[in-house]
DNA sequence: TGAACATATATGGCAAATCAAATATATTGC
DNA sequence: GCAATATATTTGATTTGCCATATATGTTCA
């Protein structure tokens, strides 16, 4: 069970707040977009969703060559509230990042 | 400007997240209360503090010999929000503080 | 009054532990 | 083989705790 002290630490670190942020907002990204709207290396974003993924608050699934990583609905009702709020102070930053997202070219499609 | 990150790396520490938390329930609470209740040294819980209040999450007020803290109400609304809700992933934890802080003698007393 | 002492809190220095980035390499599916 | 993703290793930076000590307030008593 996730405590507030594991949660807290999670999110105590740009590269997975702003994954975290990010994914509330957009639902489901795929790793590579996550790159191109963060602007990080691909070792560097796999290796910090991992980490999100073993403390269950993010869920993946492979769809052909690329994995869509989303928000696990099932996390405490007060980390997902937590979560919901954060992006209020970090409007700015998500925007940037969004309009990073959108001029993205040849975004994999999402079925199923 | 507290950001989301700064704000969740200060929480992202046992010492300083039982203090937050403990003085959101208790509202006001000097050093050595804090000490008794966490079972921390003095040092610790001092330098802990410190951090909170150079971040505006705590103000302080001297009385006498005692140093009181409590939550700062104008620190932004999504951060007082978090630390409510992170009360509710926390309540054993909260309430075997407070029977600490109860069992405690020669408690000082508040004025003004 | 003031000297000596007690209590409460803060801080500086240092060693240990933790965390994150970069690079190289491995795996998986087409 | 290629594209997308994952993992291991090394290295460097940041954080934390502990100890000793400093400061600040209060008390006692001559």
């Amino acid at each position: 069970m996730l405590t507030p002290l594991e949660f807290f630490k999670l999110l105590a670190d740009d590269t997975r707040l702003r994954c975290l942020l990010l994914l509330v907002q957009e639902g489901e990204l795929c790793v590579c977009e996550l790159m191109t709207a963060l602007d990080e290396s691909q070792p560097k974003i796999s290796r910090h969703l991992a980490l999100l993924r073993d403390a269950k608050l993010l869920l993946d699934r492979r769809q052909g060559q690329w994995v869509f990583y989303r928000l696990n609905e099932a996390a405490p009702a007060w980390a997902l509230a937590t979560l919901q709020q954060a992006c209020q102070g970090q409007t700015e930053q998500l925007s940037a990042m969004q309009q990073q997202l959108c001029r993205m070219g040849d975004r994999p499609q999402r079925c199923c």
